[in-house]
DNA sequence: AATGAAATCGACCAGCA
DNA sequence: TGCTGGTCGATTTCATT
């Protein structure tokens, strides 16, 4: 992985698209080699399926961690949130009911990028502390929800009958 | 969002395609049928981007919970590993240090599921026992890690000088 | 290994039954 | 809804660097 790979993937997350004539638009690389990239990416297992979904040990984003986060915020500030999503590795954010107020999830290259995320969370005003918790192992990474399901569950949760 | 509806994103999830004609062989719904319905999924907001990244409030799985699992595993049981994963509504399964063995996030329909995942869970032998907490609300729910980092840090990050 | 050109194939849209 | 045909983009192949 070079760095025409990692614009490439970049940008296929920013816009959402696998297009090789956007991606082309977007990255200045011509479209016969986004598709000669593209394929080298996908038989080396990096790219999962179709859908470009990103095999996170194989792009070397192994590291994930959980962070909770007790904080003196009230719902006010809309800008609280903002800068939560803004530090570089967080992938999910949840305000949650409970003793600690929000969870974030992080998948990051290395330990370097952990006490970054660490510190850059604890920067924030209105985070009082922080409590991580390093995954050994990833059992499902899945952003797929409906593949946890079975077809029949589906059917009978969402159709009126 | 009727039957067909369903049984095409959940195809889509499975096959990690998009492709009409994939689609087609695996639902038998025609493949023009396909494209009008694909476009209002799209158009009502259901399916986010080319990529047919799902959202999880339009499309109905707007309950997340995260449960801690204390077990009496000790890595030797890959069926147990196994098992968590068949529960349904299970995105995402993480093994982990500390106090709590796993940590498991769910997407869910309805309170009536978040009990059947729960009881699920604790059926399960080597679970002692859970520790649930409700997201309030989700700040970010990516599946494209490389979406939360700038340019310039993937290409120092994974690229040699 | 990377690119461009040419040819083929599938995706997509419009209009009709 | 479903079908048909036409357009366009995506993809493959091949020749060139």
């Amino acid at each position: 992985m070079d760095e025409r790979d990692i614009r490439l993937l970049k940008a296929i997350s920013d816009l959402g698209t696998g297009s090789p004539e956007r991606l082309n638009e977007e990255t200045d690389i011509p479209v016969s080699t986004i598709h000669y990239r593209l394929n080298n990416l996908q038989e080396s297992g990096i790219i999962q399926n179709d859908l470009y979904d990103l095999d996170l040990e194989e792009v070397g984003l192994d590291v994930t961690v959980l962070v909770q986060l007790s904080t003196d915020y009230h719902g006010t500030h809309h800008d609280f949130e903002e800068t939560i999503l803004e530090v570089e590795g967080v992938s999910q954010a949840y305000f949650t009911m409970g003793q600690t107020d929000f969870v974030v999830i992080a998948h990051l290259p290395d330990r370097e990028l952990v006490e970054r995320l660490i510190t850059d969370l604890e920067r924030i005003d209105e985070v009082r502390s922080t409590n991580s918790t390093f995954v050994v192992s990833t059992l499902r990474h899945s952003t797929r929800a409906f593949e946890s399901y079975e077809l029949e569950t589906l059917l009978s949760e969402f159709t009126a009958e």
